[in-house]
DNA sequence: TGTGTCCGAGACGAA
DNA sequence: CTCGGACACA
């Protein structure tokens, strides 16, 4: 092989490298220059990046001059761990491996001077964002009604993605909606700078614009970051896609790892473009195609090739089998979906029953949050044990926000989200005329209301006694933390503050039931004891690390037993992604949820082909697809019929007086009784192996 | 300050 | 239908 490299590197082999496929080595010891791997489902993707990292040290490249970013802490710790099974736990952890999020974090952390940001900058996550911006609404007069907090904030994460600002976005905005959201981004913006927060799109904004603006800044981490790899590059959005390009343009090598076909979060602003472009952005690009599938049977990669071919905007490969053929899919219309349920829960219950399954081995995959409940109604009737994934409660509990909000407040008291919302937690006085009198003075001299009362300044007008309150209780803050910081002692640090705040007090006032005290009472413990974790494996913790990890890595560590248990698994189609089952069944596969009616009207169906892809692809052994010819929508029953996708999969010619979805559903049952025929294309799975309720 | 009631919405959700 | 949030009223 070539060795531009600078000196040193002499090609070695590793023996890892024997039990890859020939592409898979290709992919592996491809060290130079730009290289797309097109990495289909279960090809074998995460095996061939982490390799490639071994391969990259084996020739002798350092650990800490490889980085390797992934989109989720799951995926990052995953890898981690598999590459220090190749190489040894020191090595790997030598090697910057993390999320985009987290590896901006870092830089920020590191030049913030350059940027013109508090290098102890905190962060703002979804629910300080949703308060944010329902004061924002409120104060810009918005009609109420007419905007709600979530939809402007989806819209405006999508406008920073694209690089807009306000005003650019407030001139392109095509209707009052926009025009409206256009104003709250501008006023948004306002704020958090006036709070001195960043939220998560800002993370990657800020460190994008600092290597843009700062040739320096930027050379450094070039130089030092000589080999980079990304995965799941189809998920990447438009400041990723710079940040990867200031840091790989001068050595250019950059490994990316992806699947446009699984390319599923176009709504969150990932931008399939950019792998379909890879070559053009890259040229001299190598491009490698992993299309050996050994995840799955035959029968199930015949219908995910089929189905996936009807997309025009993609790379072209096919899913090649490695395993020997197994059972034809199942395609199963049902009455409704009382039906749905009990059919696929009774043929799980009755296979598991012989013997050769764990309950674990079983899949529910759905489109939306409406249709577990079915499910989960006759899981329990049956007493199966199951697990549905989703719903990150803890930090959604009261008393946990609460807590987070007085640390916040203790690192950066000019954040004003924050400090609302403890001020008068446990109840000192504050009420809301005496807030709103100290918020308008706060706007009126152009700084956050607590700066304003640390600060002393300005305060004549306002009420003393609420005035007097709040600036007691921030410099006692403020003070608690100077102690606790210069003692380095975060977990003591927290205890202290539950003590200052009495805030035993205030779970007491707020549940008199002694078990839901207990209850709301051990998430307080929950935080502590998440404070202890960070203390002990984090070297230089302090609150600053502490309050970035529960917002870049939430995920509590209380997943991974869930991982364990042996329990049928409910999810959605989304959260699937990554995984597999040896048995799935992909349920609701009607025209309406998949494609979803508002995708459908909004001309998303090549995503949502892709989100049935990634359906399809999850299984191993077995696929079962249902869908209901009655569901109960909005308390009314509803006629449905099969997706189009089922007709795209079967080749099965659509019947008379089908109708899309976005359209009105047609006045006489959709579908009728399907006979087996029409084979116009070889997939073994189809009509033959149709089965029909009784 | 807390509780009850009415209203509206109802896609996917990481960091 | 069912849940959550906002608001009104005590």
């Amino acid at each position: 092989m070539k060795t531009g490299l600078s000196a040193g590197y002499t090609p070695r082999r590793i023996k890892h490298l024997a039990t890859l496929n020939s592409q898979q080595k290709d992919a592996v010891q491809t060290m130079e220059g730009p290289v797309l791997v097109l990495a289909g489902a279960g090809t074998g993707k995460t095996r061939v990046i982490t390799t490639r990292i071994a391969y990259l040290l084996a020739q002798g490249v350092r650990p800490e001059n490889i980085l390797a970013v992934t989109f989720t802490n799951k995926a990052a710790r995953e890898m981690r761990d598999r590459v220090g099974k190749m190489v040894g736990k020191e090595t790997a952890n030598a090697i910057i491996l993390s999320t985009f999020h987290s590896f901006c974090a870092r830089v920020l952390r590191s030049n913030a001077d350059a940027i013109g940001i508090r290098k102890n900058f905190t962060l703002c996550d979804s629910a300080d964002q949703s308060s944010l911006m329902k004061s924002v609404l409120r104060e810009l007069r918005v009609p109420e009604k007419q905007v709600q907090p979530s939809a402007a904030i989806a819209r405006i994460s999508l406008w920073k993605n694209q690089l807009l600002t306000p005003e650019k976005a407030l001139d392109a905005a095509s209707d009052p909606w926009e025009e409206y959201v256009a104003r709250a981004f501008r006023r948004y913006e306002e704020q958090l700078r006036r709070n001195r927060v960043l939220d998560f799109d800002d993370l990657l904004l800020f460190a994008l614009r600092l290597f843009q603006e700062n040739e320096t800044v930027r050379k450094k981490y070039a130089k030092h970051f000589q080999w980079i790899m990304v995965d799941e590059y189809q998920d990447t959005n438009g400041p990723q896609y710079g940040i990867l390009h200031a840091l790989a343009k001068d050595h250019r090598n950059l490994c990316v790892v992806g699947d446009d076909d699984q390319s599923i979060y176009g709504w969150r602003g990932a931008d399939v473009s950019k792998i379909l472009g890879f070559e053009k952005d890259y040229p001299g690009a190598k491009v490698v195609r992993l299309e050996t599938n050994y995840r799955s049977t035959p029968e199930i990669l015949n219908v995910a090739n089929a189905l996936i071919q009807q997309n025009i905007q993609r790379h072209d490969k096919e899913l090649k089998p490695a395993l020997e053929s197994g059972v034809p899919v199942m395609w199963l219309p049902l009455f409704d979906e009382m039906n749905e349920a009990s059919y696929v829960v009774g043929d799980i219950r009755q296979s598991h029953s012989l013997g050769e399954t764990r309950w674990k081995d079983y899949a529910i995959l759905f489109r939306t949050q409406t249709q577990p409940r079915a499910f989960e109604a006759e899981l329990r009737r049956l007493n199966i044990p199951y697990k549905i994934s989703g719903t990150r409660s803890f930090f959604d509990r009261k008393e946990v926000r609460d807590l987070l909000a007085f640390m916040k407040l203790m690192e950066n008291p000019d954040d004003e989200v924050s400090l609302l919302r403890i001020l008068n937690v446990p109840p000192r006085g504050i009420g809301k005329t005496s807030v709103d009198k100290m918020l308008e003075k706060a706007t009126e001299e152009g700084v956050a209301l607590g700066r304003l009362l640390l600060e002393q300044t300005a305060l004549t007008g306002l009420p003393e006694k609420p005035v007097k309150a709040s600036t007691e209780l921030l410099e006692e803050l403020v003070a608690l933390k100077k102690r606790g910081g210069s003692a380095g002692d975060l977990v003591g640090m927290i205890r202290g503050l539950i003590d200052l705040v009495d805030y035993r007090r205030e779970v007491e006032r707020c549940y008199d039931d002694p078990t839901t005290l207990d209850i709301r009472w051990n998430g307080v413990a929950e935080v502590v004891n998440f404070a202890e974790n960070h203390a002990r494996t984090t070297p230089k913790a302090s609150l600053n690390t502490f309050l970035e990890a529960l917002a870049l890595d939430a995920d509590d560590q209380e997943e991974e037993d869930e991982d364990e248990r042996d329990a049928v698994t409910l999810m959605t189609l989304h959260a699937a992604k990554g995984l597999e089952f040896p048995r799935v069944y992909l349920v609701g596969f009607e025209e309406g949820l998949l494609p979803h009616a508002r995708s459908a009207a909004e001309g998303n169906v090549e995503e949502e082909r892709r989100l049935a892809y990634v359906g399809y692809t999850r299984a191993q052994r077995m696929l079962t697809v249902t869908w209901a010819e009655q569901r109960t929508k909005w308390g009314r029953q509803t006629k449905c019929h099969a997706s189009r996708f089922y007709y795209e999969t079967t080749a099965e010619p659509l019947p008379d007086g089908w109708m899309a979805s976005g359209q009105e559903p047609p006045p006489r049952p959709a579908h009728k009784k399907k006979t087996k025929t029409g084979k116009r294309r070889a997939t073994s799975s189809r009509a033959s192996s149709r089965k029909r309720r009784s």
